[in-house]
DNA sequence: ATCAAGATTACCT
DNA sequence: GGTAATCTTGATA
């Protein structure tokens, strides 16, 4: 079942695709820019969440002194070291989770942070999981995952979820069969204070489910 | 044992 | 633009 088809909230059925292994074989900043556009589904409790990755980071652990990683390897940031294609859910400021992508070979330490995303399906829960409540006003459906603690904690990842692996059936991401054309702005990583001179932060241009234009 | 920092967010002026 | 909230982790003693 890797390829099937999706229906969205607002009645559009997507033609989706799910993304083979080899896809997170890659340098950090090449799938972090590949993963735009991309739709990230999540299956919990029979319910199917899914929603459009519309910004990333790349932390790359060979070279990068932002990268949990480049400390090497620790019992919080051990799921880095793995082979691509695994999720690295980590706690941060005491209060959010941020979730990454794995990328590379297996030692590499690389990954790919999920920023923001374009909520498609399941967006009640989605908002449940936000603020308590299921109706959304149009502001509140674009502040529901454009950021990496918010989208943890709307679509309710935790430190259950570190170190799944994104070719299994709970969680995995798609591409679209006829997908949309874009333009990637590049600039630098927020929230950190080494590595600051590397445009690393991938957004989808006028996307709207941004945290920091 | 103690401690400072952290890939953030919400709410304030 | 500023800052409180909140706690785990990794480093140092």
């Amino acid at each position: 079942m890797n390829d099937f088809e999706l229906t969205t909230d607002n009645g559009k059925t997507l033609k989706l695709i799910k993304l083979k292994p080899a896809f997170y074989l890659r340098n950090a900043t090449t799938v972090a820019k590949a993963l735009l556009g991309k739709i990230f589904v999540r299956k919990i409790n029979g319910e199917i969440f899914a929603a459009r990755i519309t910004e990333t980071e790349a932390y790359d652990g060979r070279t990068d002194p932002a990268a949990h990683s480049f400390i090497g390897k620790t019992k919080r940031n051990a799921t880095m070291f793995e082979s691509g294609g695994l999720l690295y859910v980590y706690f941060i400021y005491g209060m959010y989770y941020c979730a990454n992508v794995v990328t590379g070979a297996a030692g590499e330490g690389s990954a790919a942070l999920l920023r923001s995303m374009e909520p498609l399906k399941g967006i009640e829960q989605m908002a449940f999981n936000r603020f308590k409540k299921r109706e959304v006003s149009r502001t509140e459906i674009k502040s529901l995952l454009n950021g990496p603690g918010k989208l943890c904690q709307a679509l309710n990842l935790t430190k259950k979820e570190n170190g799944l692996n994104l070719n299994g059936e709970e969680i995995f991401i798609c591409r679209e069969k006829r997908p949309r054309k874009f333009e990637i702005v590049e600039t630098s990583r927020i929230g950190i204070n080494r590595g600051t001179e590397l445009d690393w932060r991938f957004y989808i241009k006028d996307s709207g489910f941004i945290s920091k234009p």
